[in-house]
DNA sequence: AATGAATGAGCCTTCATTCAT
DNA sequence: GATGAATGAAGGCTCATTCAT
């Protein structure tokens, strides 16, 4: 708020910077913004604890900056996947969710950037909304898109949205509640082979109400009052 | 390492302990374990700042002491819930959603059990893994047998499990992940109808995959190499 | 601003607190506020650093207090000084002049009172102005009114206003630059005879121009020009 | 205790030196010593943050610079104004108040000499007393000499002292006090005009009793109950 | 049995200063 | 000769915990 954001001329070649921020992003993403120490960070970085005011100004200026870094990270990666655009949407589907799972747990560059963000969603930093908000847009934007397309319906539908969100909640389980994982599946280890068939799983479930979506349209109106037959038409 | 657990000749009656645990409940579900403070609690509950250490010796023994409170509960819930065990799966299924969304955000008294668990989940408490999980067990269990016999695998089947995952998954995104709802659903609100109809979502979004998965089981081998066609059924 | 202001039950006998606000008092009138360092005061106070925190919540807080208290010490003190009201206002004034050099250096109470107000006036902490203002208005006013009545103007007018600050400036001289006090006077020293002997003086020094101010009500209009002659006239 | 003083092969023609040196002037008057911060004062002088150091060796170091040459200005500010010295003594006393009020508020350049000298005798920098007393002496002095004369008491009296802290007071509290100001004349602000009307007043104020001192030796009996013979006049 | 008072460790931040180009 | 980067010593504050009734 008060002191310098950023005091370098140019934007590359820093390396205690960048070394503080990459650690820092580890040790965010390993802890939360609270519960990391600035002296940790710096430890851990071999730097002084007065480097991270010099370079950042501050313990939430030096998180905005590995927040601001995930994001773009996210939406490179993001941009990145939309190449198969033409792809039958099935395929795209298929490969947004590998991506989202490969950059949680195997991502080439810095592998926080995704639970930095699992973070910021389960216990938002007040000052940092916008910014994650900003950088998840395009991928939620494109969920919709993609399932509404499937659908049928507006990506502005209530049924488009509950599906992004079942499509997105079987993601971030996986780096929202690692406990739970464990405890479903003890001998669960995140293996690239494992990252594979978690995304395929979880394509092919959601798929399987997706591409069998249309055939409710009609059954929608009872819905209100816990039908006894639920819509699932063929069934 | 700490030294008092229980000072008290009986078991029963002690308002102060009893406000205190309640009071504790909510403001650790809110905040989670590092940010809540003992003085917040204790002036919440109209109690001295001592009176935390005098009851249960520590934070931590607070602490433990509403996770195994929680713990209860939900295997009470989880239990009370099994009453109905002959009803046909399909049905037991859609409860199990049901008690768990409505347990998170509208459960009577004690309404932060589960968002309690959605802590621990999220950012364990290295002393608690393992009441916690004791405390998910049998939710879990009881997931993994009901659609193990509804898919025709055993509970331990990874199949079961991953399925089980991705329904608990699209529980658990709306505790843990509140944030990302709203980016998702900006005029989302939790009202006891939302609940209901998200409660019917996600059993059907997760039926729709369970009841159609025995036709899959020979599409398995050439699953690794991200085969041509998927087996989706009636794909 | 966010932490407990009182938490105690009886306004007497609470030595630690008392003794933090004694040793408070003397340090900040020593050395101001900025400079003055919260661990100085503790160690001096024999107590622990949060004692502070505990017992006024923050520096500013424990500030604060020292401020309220010297304000009413002099609100005490000049109230004190009243009673003589139907004296002579030459009386009044000297008296007045006499009360606040005491105060000054040989109150009987803690002798920063007045030390701290001058601190204030020179370089005020931006949330005590008001409380400053307050603690001062008594003096203030009644200064005014007593010189505008023995110039024969009411409080308001500029000609009176002037005067009160040229006697106070003459008293708060010694408390606010005692360098330039020894710069002068080198063998200068505070005994209780100097005090008696500075305050006569003062009062001598300003009621000459006081007491004879009347004959120069026409004189006014030239003022502006800087007149050759001066008012003083008949003098 | 500091190693560089200057390094500089001429003494003159250093803009940094000369820039660092005048903003300091001005933010060390406008916040103390103490408050004011070395980077402050850098970028503010748009120059490095090791320029200080370069320069001065020290925060004190440049403090000091500042402040000698303030004293310079000052004596010389004293001595331009002695030029008129064959004037009648009343005349040079009202030019020096006058000079002193307006260099207080209304100096050409450098308007913070004498604000820098306030500052250091309110609260004094150790180092530098030696320095600030040297600077003020040839004011003190003369305005003693003057006043001596006046009175007709030499300028190491007790009297000639007190009357020239009286009239010293009476300027400082502009300088020292603005709040005490501000209490008494809320509408108060340092127009030019109101600077030269409070000269005048100053003047006014303090002529009337050194004009009139010899008169008052006989007087002194009714004082309070203190002393029948003050110490003027034969002493 | 229960509490108000006190404590010490640790955190974030600021700042003057020094170092290595 | 001059500067951007780095450092260490405080400082204020918070908090869980303990002490003395």
């Amino acid at each position: 708020m008060k002191t310098v954001e950023r005091r370098h001329k140019s934007t590359d070649a820093d390396p205690t910077r960048d070394k503080l921020l990459d650690v820092a992003g580890r040790i965010f993403a390993d802890r939360g913004y609270r519960a990391a120490t600035i002296r940790q960070i710096c430890v851990a970085a071999d730097a002084n604890v007065a480097a991270v005011n010099y370079h950042f100004g501050d313990k939430l200026g030096l998180y905005t900056e590995v927040v601001r870094q995930s994001a773009r990270i996210a939406e490179f990666q993001a941009a990145q996947t939309v190449i198969d655009q033409d792809a039958p949407a099935e395929e795209v589907l298929r490969a947004v969710i590998r991506a989202r799972l490969h950059s949680l747990f195997h991502g080439d560059r810095p592998d926080w950037n995704f639970r930095i963000m699992a973070h910021e969603l389960a216990q938002p930093t007040p000052a940092l909304r916008r910014l994650v908000n900003k950088a998840g847009q395009p991928l939620f934007h494109r969920l919709l898109e993609l399932i509404g397309g499937m659908i049928g319906l507006p990506a502005e539908d209530e049924n488009t949205r509950l599906c992004a969100i079942s499509l997105l909640g079987q993601i971030m389980v996986y780096a929202l509640a690692g406990p739970l994982v464990t405890a479903i599946w003890p001998e669960f280890e995140m293996t690239p082979e494992q990252v594979e068939r978690i995304a395929d799983h979880i394509a092919d479930f959601s798929l399987s109400y997706i591409q069998n979506f249309r055939s409710k349209t009609s059954a929608r109106s009872i819905k209100r009052t816990r039908p006894a037959v639920k819509p699932r038409a063929s069934k």
